[in-house]
RNA sequence: GCUCGGGUAGCUCAGUCGGUAGAGCAGAGGACUGAAAAUCCUCGUGUCGGCGGUUCGAUCCCGUCCCCGAGCA
C-alpha cells in the first residue's frame, strides 16, 4: 500500500461516517483524524456526536474535544493540526483516516487554500466595529468600489463573506478576488487521497437524525447544554452554535418548552444535513460513494482492501 | 341564547377605501477558499369558511348559515 495515502470519509450528519471510519481504521491499521468543525470543541461531545470513549479505546482518535469553547477556531488552524497528525501517522506506520462533516475542511485539506496570511486581530476588531456601525450593506458598498469583482459575487446580506473580503483587503491591501487567483497552497502536496463519501437519501437522513437527537437526550444532552450555558460565553462563538445548543439553552432560560426545543433542534439538524448533502453531492469528488447510511459491512471492507492494495 | 373578535398559502398572520392577494416560518433546489453545525441566493394560485344578494365586477359591502375564541347570561 502507498506510504502517502490518506483515506478521507465525508458525508452529512448521522450518515454513519464515524462507524465507517472505525471499521476502516481497524481494517487498515489506522488512526482517525477529525474533520468536523464542532467536534473539535471540548464541551459538547454529546451534542456534536463525538465518538464514544469505548470507540476511542479501540482506535486512536485525534483532534476531538481539543479547543476551549471560548475559542474561535478556524479552518486554517485545523488544517495545520490535521496535516501534522497525518504526517505523524505515516511516520508511525499508521493509515490516517480523516473523517468529518465539514465540507470546507475536507476541501481545503485536499485542494489547499489561498496563500493569504492570517488577518491581524486589530483588523478583525476594526472590521467588527465597522460592521456594527454601517452593517454588511455598508461594507458591501465599500467593496463595490475597492473590490468590485467580489462585491458582484456576494450578496450584501452575506455578512460572513463580506466581512472576510473586507478584512483581507484592509490587511493585505490586495482584494480577496486577486488572492483567489493565486495557486492554492496544499498542506501535504505529496499526499494521495482516497475519498469515500456517504450520500444517503434525504428520507433516510431525516430518520437517522431524528432518532439520533433522541439518543443524545438520553445520553445527557440537556445536562451538557446546561454546563456550556453556565460558562457564560458569547452566543456568537462557534461552539455555542452547535446544533441543539441554542435550542436547549432557549428552553433552559425559560423561553421555550422542552418539547418545542426538541422539535426545533431536530428541524435544524435536518436542514443542516440537507446543506451538507448538497455540498458533498456537488463539490466533493470521490473514489467511492455509498448511497445508504453506513452500518458494519464486511464486503465493503474487502472491496476497499482490494482497491487500495491495487493502487500501491 | 346574546354581544364582541376572528375564519386568507402546510403554519402564524398582513392586505385589498370593491378591479380575484403577500410577508415570516415550513418545504424544494442551489452557492460555498481562515466563523462552514456558519453565512447566503432562487422558487409563492390559494374554492381569501359555505350559500345567497347588491354591483360591470366581491376575498373586501349586505343578508344568512357553519366553525373557533373571549365575554355576558
Amino acid at each position: 500500500m502507498q506510504k502517502n495515502l490518506v483515506i478521507v470519509i465525508g458525508g452529512p450528519t448521522a450518515s454513519g461516517k464515524s462507524s465507517l471510519a472505525l471499521d476502516v481504521a481497524k481494517e487498515f491499521d489506522g488512526i482517525i483524524i477529525n474533520a468536523d468543525s464542532m467536534q473539535i470543541y471540548k464541551d459538547t461531545p454529546i451534542l456534536s456526536a463525538c465518538p464514544t470513549e469505548d470507540e476511542k479505546k479501540q482506535i486512536p482518535h485525534k483532534l476531538y474535544g481539543l479547543f476551549e469553547s471560548a475559542r474561535h477556531g478556524t479552518v486554517a488552524e485545523w488544517l495545520k493540526l490535521a496535516a501534522a497528525e497525518i504526517r505523524n501517522a505515516w511516520k508511525n506506520g499508521k493509515m490516517p483516516v480523516v473523517v468529518g462533516g465539514s465540507g470546507m475542511y475536507i476541501d481545503i485539506l485536499i485542494n489547499g487554500m489561498s496563500p493569504i496570511s492570517e488577518t491581524s486581530v486589530k483588523i478583525q476588531q476594526e472590521t467588527a466595529a465597522l460592521l456594527d456601525k454601517i452593517g454588511s450593506h455598508g461594507i458591501h458598498k465599500i467593496l463595490e468600489e475597492k473590490d468590485p469583482e467580489t462585491a458582484k459575487k456576494l450578496s450584501p446580506n452575506d455578512t460572513t463573506r463580506v466581512r472576510r473580503a473586507y478584512e483581507v483587503l484592509q490587511d493585505t491591501g490586495k482584494s480577496i478576488s486577486e488572492w483567489h487567483k493565486e495557486p492554492n497552497i496544499r498542506p501535504i502536496p505529496e499526499a494521495e487521497f482516497y475519498v469515500i463519501k456517504i450520500i444517503p437519501s434525504a428520507q433516510d437522513l431525516d430518520e437517522a437524525s431524528f432518532w439520533r437527537f433522541d439518543k443524545m437526550l438520553e445520553l445527557g444532552a440537556l445536562e451538557e447544554a446546561k454546563k456550556i450555558m453556565s460558562l457564560g460565553l458569547n452566543k456568537n462563538l462557534p461552539a455555542m452554535k452547535a446544533l441543539g445548543v441554542p435550542e436547549l439553552i432557549d428552553h433552559l432560560e425559560g423561553r421555550t418548552a422542552l418539547s418545542e426545543a426538541i422539535v426545533l433542534a431536530k428541524l435544524h439538524t435536518r436542514q443542516y444535513a440537507k446543506r451538507q448533502r448538497t455540498w458533498f453531492n456537488n463539490k466533493l469528488k470521490s473514489d467511492m460513494t455509498l448511497k445508504k447510511c453506513y452500518k458494519s459491512d464486511k464486503n465493503l471492507m474487502k472491496e476497499l482492501k482490494k482497491v487500495l492494495h491495487k493502487s500501491s
